[in-house]
DNA sequence: GTGAAAGCGCTAACAG
DNA sequence: CTGTTAGCGCTTTCAC
């Protein structure tokens, strides 16, 4: 009835009832019901966002990014947690795809064949974010880890260093990781240089994690000249050890890590660190959800790649 | 029809059926609506959690707690973010009641008007976290931060410091830190202490403004001899600042900050803090819900309060 | 400008 | 065990 119009500022209500309306919703606390309504029209303006972990420093930053676009639309992100594991991916995905959202930004390129069919299925834009390296189910916005790991290789390369030691995350999963290690490892080779030694960890505080990492595979093998991160929070904590070890960085040993992370800038130096662009990723995706959502015959690329920078801080010669 | 039946596991179905339509729904990638089912049922499986941020550590954390005794219910949580305003709780609340939660978990004890009433209006179990200091609408799990406050200004009067600088974020509507101002003001007071200078901070990396923060109160008041950080980060920053001045940690000056961040553990020293029981809260929180959504006439108690404890660390004296 | 009617895709309750 | 029926609370469409 007119009640529904006056609720959505949709079609002709005279000013009066439409006064009289607001204000008998306001009094009783009125809340319209959604479900009703969505199932009626439908149409729900939630935007479906799947992401590892909300605990990586990277997500929350992609998420803002999100958030910062839809913000401007009628859309809504609703986040869900994954884990890290592919069939915790696919439960969510399906509780989210029972809620018809308008729009999947989904974190990576890897997934299981049911979840790819229902992305499929679902009709509706999908993006996968974060990772180009692979075949999107409809749209990937992200960067290429492989190109990363290569890039960082080059730098390493070109400042001289020769033997280089690489620590990591135990996770099988983490897709993103291996492909920059693989691209890493490929471009020293390249080079004539190979990664000596390497060091997992799992679980427990980046940061403490990141010393232990550090003095444990120095001391199976000293003579390490760099030590390549797989992330920053690590890097950090192998950063903090070094010095007070009284190390020579980047003269005697360099470091690098990966993300950019915020962290960084109060350290005593400055962790050489390549650009995740993840608020611009996030920004992205938003973008391509939002526009796709409005015309649904709009053209689209199928593959967007940002470009990461390397920052040398001061524990990467030039 | 049956359909509904097997996807649901409910009712008597024949194997034979079960398997047809098992096999018919995988192949279609048939995802049932939930839209539907919800407002036929009148039962939604979503709780709603209302967070002030996800870049905060803090968060993240009691979202884990959550997500932890959800994960054994049929329970999920959908998490809606303010950026610290209350108009925009205030609209997330609007919008996630109009999908009809089981329950509602919210972030302090502090909320607009028209916020409360649509909670009392809303009929389902309210938990408010983080914050005991108030009056809870249905029930509140969290610790008092003025006596936390209070907790921390006695430990540094023990330790027989005088001259007390606070450093903090430029955020009027943290309430929480607030009350642990206040709380701490008032016990130093007590034992005739009082806080001789501020700084306050926002925006940019906590870890570099911690430094740059520290090193300007110090230089306005060089005879401080203790530090009360209003979180983890900043202080770790101010940790490192000091180090680097080659300041004497606990003896010449004193530093605490507030949360028990897992980042402290990788430090050079481990900065005294106090725990914000962050993983046992949103557990609670949980457990609270899930107990209500499945009895609504038990018994609860309205105010659950925890107990944080001081980690005296290496940078305050016993 | 406002009301009335149909129906969105399910679930619940009841028949068969 | 399986089919039928009547809503859930809205939006949409069409009359008034």
């Amino acid at each position: 009835m007119t009640v529904s119009r006056v609720l959505r500022n949709r079609g002709d209500v005279s000013e009066a009832t439409r006064a009289k309306v607001l204000e008998a919703a306001k009094t009783l606390g009125y809340v319209p019901n959604k479900i009703a309504g969505a199932l009626a029209s439908q149409r729900v303006n939630l935007v479906a966002v799947i992401i590892p972990s909300m605990r990586n420093m990277v997500f929350p930053e992609v998420m803002a990014g999100i958030s910062a676009v839809l913000e401007d639309t009628e859309l809504q992100p609703v986040v869900g947690v994954t884990d890290y594991e592919p069939e915790k991916e696919e439960r969510v995905l399906y509780e989210m795809l029972s809620w018809r959202p308008s729009g999947v930004i989904i974190a990576g390129i890897e997934h299981t064949e049911a979840s790819k069919a229902m992305m499929q299925a679902s009709g509706i834009p999908v993006v996968e974010i974060m990772d180009t390296d692979g075949n999107p189910i409809d749209t990937a916005v992200g960067i290429s880890h492989r190109r990363a790991g290569r890039e960082m290789a080059k730098a390493i390369l070109r400042a001289g260093y020769q033997k280089i030691g690489f620590l990591g995350t135990k996770m099988p999963l983490d897709y993103r990781a291996r492909k920059r290690f693989e691209g890493f490892t490929e471009a020293l080779a390249k080079g004539g240089v190979e990664v000596v030694e390497q060091e997992f960890y799992s679980g427990g505080s980046a940061l403490a994690k990141g010393r232990e990492m550090t003095q444990a595979i120095l001391e199976r093998e000293p003579e390490l000249d760099f030590l390549y991160y797989s992330n920053d929070m690590i890097g950090a904590g192998g950063l903090l050890y070094l010095l007070e070890q009284g190390r020579d960085i980047p003269g005697d040993i360099g470091l690098a890590g990966f993300n950019g992370v915020e962290l960084l800038q109060g350290l005593p130096r400055k962790l050489a660190t390549m650009d995740a662009c993840r608020a611009e990723i996030g920004k992205k995706a938003a973008e391509i959800i939002a526009s796709r959502v409005n015309d649904p015959t709009a053209e689209f690329e199928k593959i967007i790649e940002m470009t990461p920078k390397i920052s040398y801080g001061d524990t990467l010669r030039r």
